[in-house]
DNA sequence: ACCCAGGGTCATA
DNA sequence: TATGACCATGGG
């Protein structure tokens, strides 16, 4: 008896991982935006792209004076495109950002959507052509504060490395277990996110004591 | 020269 | 439902 159970998926394991990657790099400040509205633009723009490059394409919105939604939406798509060149898929992206404008002003304006309950909204969000589930959640947690744990490549590489999950889990399943381990706290849900980006871009230097070794060493 | 980056949609079987 | 193709820039 007495035989060491094969490591789950429960709360005391997500909360001591937590503790790692705070121990490790500390507050992470996320979302890096002025404005809600510039946090919604950057979650579409950051789709499979680095994040330096969205700073490019946001800057060059800024110094325009476009990164509002009224502006955004009388840009011509070649104007607009040649602005978010640098974050790459600027056809694709400038499509998106257009319905996502659209969106806000179906639903009557971004004033609105701090009214609505955090399902409908992100139901709302997830019906706008190029949001997906990560890019919903972004705005959802980083620009309106609700608590909704953001899931993305770096998230299943971590629990992955760490013997947590097979792979083959959906999006929502592996929200759900995070959501379910944790108290419903948009802080310590933006935090955690935000530390698992820090923990993937961290370099592993392969002594087994660097920060990143740190994180991913085994559980009791 | 190749690979990846804070994804998502669409056509096809 | 489940793959695969596609979107495109910039840094390592």
């Amino acid at each position: 008896m007495n035989e060491k159970l094969p490591v789950s998926f429960n709360r005391e394991i997500i909360l001591e991982l937590y503790q790692r990657l705070m121990n490790a790099y500390g507050p992470q400040n996320w979302w890096p935006a002025d404005s809600d509205f510039e946090v919604m633009v950057g979650a579409v723009l950051t789709q499979n792209t680095a994040w330096k490059n969205v700073e490019r394409a946001i800057a060059n919105l800024k110094h325009e004076n476009k990164l509002r939604i009224e502006e955004i939406i009388k840009l011509p798509d070649t104007a607009l495109a040649e602005l978010i060149r640098p974050s790459g898929y600027f056809n694709v992206k400038t499509r998106r950002l257009k319905n996502l404008c659209h969106w806000v002003q179906s639903v009557g304006g971004i004033d609105k959507l701090y009214e609505m309950g955090t399902i409908e909204f992100r139901d709302s969000l997830l019906a706008v052509n190029g949001v997906g589930p990560e890019t919903a959640d972004d705005i959802l947690l980083y620009a309106f504060n609700r608590p909704v744990f953001v899931i993305d490549t770096y998230t299943r590489r971590l629990l992955s490395s760490l013997g947590l999950v097979n792979g083959d889990e959906t999006y929502e399943s592996l929200q759900n277990k995070f959501e379910a381990c944790l108290d419903s706290d948009y802080q310590v849900f933006n935090e955690y996110h935000a530390l698992i980006v820090r923990h993937a871009k961290q370099k592993c230097n392969r002594t087994g004591e660097c920060d990143h070794c740190l994180v991913e060493r085994p559980f009791n």
